[in-house]
This record gives structure tokens, sequence and C-alpha cells, in this order.
DNA sequence: AATATTTTCGGGTACGTACACTATTTACTA
DNA sequence: TAGTAAATAGTGTACGTACCCGAAAATATT
């Protein structure tokens, strides 16, 4: 029986250059210490094997551990939402806790965004490697971005994005493209002259903003396609279920709709209102796999929900910092999350 | 500065027990050898510190290599579809290559169910500890099945399932239910007093029978809610562009109709027959992401796409082998892929 | 030319687990 | 009761990489 000749790793590229597996190592973490000479020539060596390093025993050898926090809005009574992210993120963390990864969180209210501001602080109060942020707030968020910059923080953000601001990596939707998708279905919804409503329900002006691309990209759609259809915006910012439906029957005495698409989540709200008066005809179009939402997805007072797996979101944002700074991967710039489309037929299969 | 006193892992374990390490590993891994009293003082420490086994040191200490084969159909000139989930268990593979798993291909040919034998009996001849299997022939898949279980090698079937067969796993749709999707969404393309055709574009009886289930669900779904809408059922055993051609036009030309809704991938077949005969009155739904199916998608040609993710069902099939031989997992018995709806809006954002 | 300094490199141990091999204890036989 | 086999337990090395520490070589200083 022959003996093995191929050494593995580290041990061939130091026994092909004739040097030791210390300056091996040196060369590949490009620490000092090793002559221009012979790290040419173990470069060379490792690029002609293609040498790809045991991530394994890297992780197994490797004591150092990452610190990484989450900046995102907790869950409110208004919506479960922000559950689904904070759900990916602790999974992401139960794979890779063993491998050094260390996590702290900080959850601000919705609808007060001086508390972002707050939990702000007691991040930088510590030293962090990453921060999973949701930017709600415009302002606030691109002085956080840049605070992180100046300390060499690195950012991921989720769920929305802000323009000018180039965070290690944006995960979630495209949300002008999000709205045309929209669009789209509610084209096979509406006749040729057909009318619609479009419901902004948002107290905080600045997630009204990120609602706004949703919206855009849903009039694009029909501009392309159903110029005739007459397409009405109302913005609610009062999002409890008394306002809301003192909104909606204001509206609706006045005027006849055959749908209304609402840009968020809380669609629910709407379609409670349906279900408590009765009101059928009118088609109703949402987002998120929410319990809330899909009771009524179920009845068939909301016909379709759009979803952007939120809890891939999170699952992925934590996995993009493990890849960056553990792995030392190459991070994309943006990885936009799929736009699903959710019936009362497919929801049970559905994964967030 | 305190001296780190807890030992991890095994070490500990064995401090605890006053016992060695191989001990410990003897307990761990059921190794005889050990005394039925140390073995159940250990088993008790074992469970009071919630040990949980360091995966990679173990899988770098393990030298243990699994055997994989790999039976499915291949590619066709008619059709990509076996391609993508190829492609999923190569980017399983590359993912765990590292960990002592070995991969072998045996790809048989759909259009004749022989050629599946005779690559079964390659399988049995070299010994795998596992197999991921497309059991598109009925019968000749339980054969090859029952023979697997005789000689102890595991089973993980993909894309469609067969009854009163129980492998280690099934990764791939609910097929009635998708049929019940895409009946969902047809619902809203046509009128109340519509005409839909279904089609069944398939070679071999077998496969028919798969997609015969998506046509049950489908119809179910209509006589739920839609009873008066007029479903025709139509199988064509010859998968070429001209028959399929030739069989349109004749019954195009006796029948008026609002929908076509084809059971499985060769729906561009039909799309391109539409698009050369200036079709564009009849909606048309049908299965999977393929290039093929994509540029109709786009042109509007066809309306919907439904698709159940081949490529991870490949991916998350070598996982499960994985999972279930070298992590020792429980794996679930039934792993059904989401039913995802593609339009021309959110195609370019699906991950298949 | 002798010493000091810097640069370059190798030896060795550790990470947590697996497992082959050896040592000890126990049980059994003659 | 010695002798032997079987049951039980321990020692040591390996997996591939990280990194500390000290040795050797090259260069600089006097």
């Amino acid at each position: 029986m022959l003996k093995k000749t191929e050494l593995s790793g580290v041990k061939e590229i130091a026994r092909r250059a004739n040097v030791s597996i210390a300056t091996v190592d040196r060369v590949l973490h490009n620490r000092p210490g090793v002559s221009i000479k012979t790290k040419e020539k173990i470069d060379a060596i490792i690029k002609d094997m293609d040498y790809k390093p045991n991530l394994l025993a890297r992780r197994l050898a490797s004591k150092k551990v990452f610190k990484f926090a989450v900046l995102i809005p907790k869950e409110s009574k208004e919506t479960e939402y922000w559950n689904a992210p904070l759900q990916g993120i602790r999974t992401a963390w139960s794979e890779i806790q063993l491998y050094g990864v260390e996590l702290s969180f900080f959850l601000y209210d919705l609808n007060d965004r001086t508390t972002f501001n707050q939990e702000a602080e007691k991040i930088f109060k510590d030293s962090f490697h990453g921060v999973i942020v949701a930017p709600s707030f415009i302002s606030e968020s691109v002085e956080f971005f840049n605070k992180c910059e100046a300390l060499k923080i690195k950012c991921v953000f989720i769920n929305s994005d802000i323009s000018n601001v180039r965070p290690l990596s944006y995960i979630g939707p495209d949300l002008f493209q999000s709205g045309k998708l929209a669009g789209n279905l509610c084209k096979y919804l509406v006749s040729q002259q057909g009318r619609v409503l479009v419901l902004n329900i948002s107290r905080e002006l600045d997630s009204e903003h990120h609602l706004r691309k949703k919206e855009a990209g849903f009039k694009a759609h029909f501009d392309e396609t159903r110029p005739d259809v007459d397409i009405e915006v109302k913005s609610l910012y009062e999002t409890d279920y008394i306002s809301v439906t003192k909104e909606l029957q204001s509206y609706l005495k006045n005027h006849t709709i055959d749908l209304i698409f609402v840009t968020n989540s809380r669609v629910f709200t709407v379609a409670k209102y349906f279900e408590e008066n009765k009101i059928s005809k009118i088609k109703l179009v949402g987002y998120d796999y929410l319990s809330q939402n899909l009771q009524y997805l179920e009845k068939g007072v909301i016909d379709f929900l759009i979803c952007q797996k939120p809890i891939e979101q999170g699952y992925q944002a934590l996995l993009t910092l493990y890849d960056y700074f553990i792995n030392q991967s190459t991070i994309d710039k943006v990885q936009f999350m799929p736009i699903d489309i959710i019936t009362k037929e497919n929801y049970k299969f559905y994964k967030n």
C-alpha cells in the first residue's frame, strides 16, 4: 500500500517551499516577518495549488471573538412584523455562536424616533465589530452610519435602505419593484376603467418615505399597462383600528372603488373593517406574512399578500457579518430578497 | 486575573466523572467497553451540562468518508429543467466536500425508462451510504427503493414522491396543493362562465401520473369556488413543438377558451405557438423557472409561472443526507417546498 | 572585527474530538 | 492460587490551522 504522499494544506505548502508552517502562516495572513523573496515563492505555490484553507481547522484554532449589535424596532402592539427578522437573527446566531460570535440587541420604538438615538448611544459605549440596522428614520440613520464609519464599525442594513449611503450590505426588498409587482397582480383584479385606492398607514413620516417607493412602483406598472385605471393615494398617520375605521368610512361613503392596496403590513386593519361591515366586493392586497393577515387571507377577505422574507433578512444579515469577519468573504453590496406572492392556497408552504 | 477553570466539552466531562477522555468518548458514541455504572454517571453529567459537541472539532478529527449517489434524469433537449436540481446538489457539495463527502452521478433518460434500471445497477455495483433519487417511473422506483432498504442504503426522493414508500425524506412540492394554487390564480383570470383547458404534455405515462395530481388540485379549487367554469383536460404524449402545434391547432379550431394551464415546464411550447400565431387573448399559466419560459413571461405571453425551487430541492437533498450521516440529526420525513408565483415583475428576484 | 539590532524563520503547543494502542482491573479456569 | 482471558479504562497522537516564543541569519553600529 502506498503511503499517502500528499500532505494537506499548509504543511504541503511548507514542504514545497522548504520553509516552516509558521512562515506559510505568516504569508497567508499578511503578517510581517517574511522576506519578499520567500513570500513570493510561497504565494506562487499557494496559487499553484489553488489552496483553500480548511475552515474547520481555522475556526477551531482561532480564539478570536467578534461582537455584533442589532439595532431594529421592537415588536409593537400594532404589528408583530419585527419579530420576524429577530427570529432570523437568533437562528443564525445559534448556528455560529460556536465560532466566536457575541451578539447584543438594541431595540427602538418605531413610534418614537428619539429612542433610536438612545439605543445607538448604548452601542457606541461598547465596542462592536459590526451592527445590523433597520434604518427606519432617515436622518438619524445617516448620522448613525457615519459615526460607525468613523469608528470602523461595519453596518448591514435590513428591510429598507437609504440613498447616498453605502453600508457593507443592504439586505431587503427592492421597494419600487415590489410595488410594481403589486400593480402587476392588481391589474388582473380590476377592470379596464377600475378605481384603486392606495393606502399608506404609518405614524412616522420617514417610514412613509419607504412606503412611497412601493406606491411609486405600483403606479408605474399601471401607467405602463393600464393608464385608464384611476389611482388615488391616501396616507393615514393614525394607525389604530378606530382611526383607520373612521377614515375608511368617510372615504367609502364618497367613493366607489374596486381595490385597496395597503403598502405595508397593516392591511389586516382594513380587512377587519371589511369583515365587520361585510364588504366583500372590494379586493384587498397588502404586505407581510403575519398571523393577523393570514387569518383574513384564509377567509378570503385579503386576496394577496406580498412578502419579502423578513426572517431570512435577519438570518442573512447576521451571516453576512459572519462571512465578512470570520470567513473574510467578499460581500455583495446589495442582496435583494425575492418578492413573494402569498395566497390562501400557498401560504402554508411559505417560508418567511 | 482568574484562571479559566471551565474546561470545555469532553475534557470537562471527564474531569467531573473522574475518568479519561477516551471513556467519555466511548459513552458519547455508544461504543462498548464501559461498565454500566460509569456509563450512567457520565450520561448524567452530559445531561446536566447540556453538552453539545463541537462539530468543528468532531469533523476535523473524524476521517470517515461517506459516499452518496445521485439518480435523476439528465437534462434533455426539450427542457432544461433537470439542470436545476443538479446545480443545487453541486452547490451543496462544494460546501461539504471538506467534511468527507464523495458524490457520484447517475443520470437516466426521462424518455426511456429502461435507462433508469441501467443506472440503478451501476449504483449497486459500488457501495453507497445514501442516494438522491428522482422517482420518475413508479414501478422501477419502488423496486429500486426496496433494494436500497435491503442494502441499508438511505434514499432521499426529490421532485415527486410515491405512495406507500417511505424514504428517509421527500423533498419537493405538494403536487395537489400546487395545482390548487394554480386554480386559485387562474380564478382571477377567467370570468364566471369561463372555459379552461388543462394540458398535460409528457411522453412517459408515469410522469403523467404526477401531473395528474396537479390537475386534480386545479380542478378542486374551481369546484370549490367556481363550479360553473368549464374545465377540459388533454394529454399530449408527443412533446416536440410540431406535434404540440398540430394538437393545439385542431383543438382551438373547435373550441373557444379563456385560459390554458400547462401542468409542467413545457408551457413554453404553447407560448411559442401563441406568439407565432399572434394569440394574445388566451391567458397562459404553467410551471418552472426556465429561460425558455422566462422569455415568454417577460413578453407577456405567459401570465404566471409556478415554481417549486428545483435548485433548492437538490441542495436540500444533499444536505439532508449530510445531516443524517455526518451530523446524525433527525430528519423530517417530508420537506415540502414553497409554491412560488412568478410574474414578469418579480422573476428577476426569484431564487430558484 | 566585535557587538548590537533587526529581520527572518522554525519549533512547539493549543483548539476539541476521534481512535488506535496499551495498561489495568476483574472474572474465570485449572 | 497462579495463570489467563475478558472487560474496562487510560495514554498518546492525529486532524489542519493559529500563534507564541525563541533561534538563526542578515544587517547595522561602534
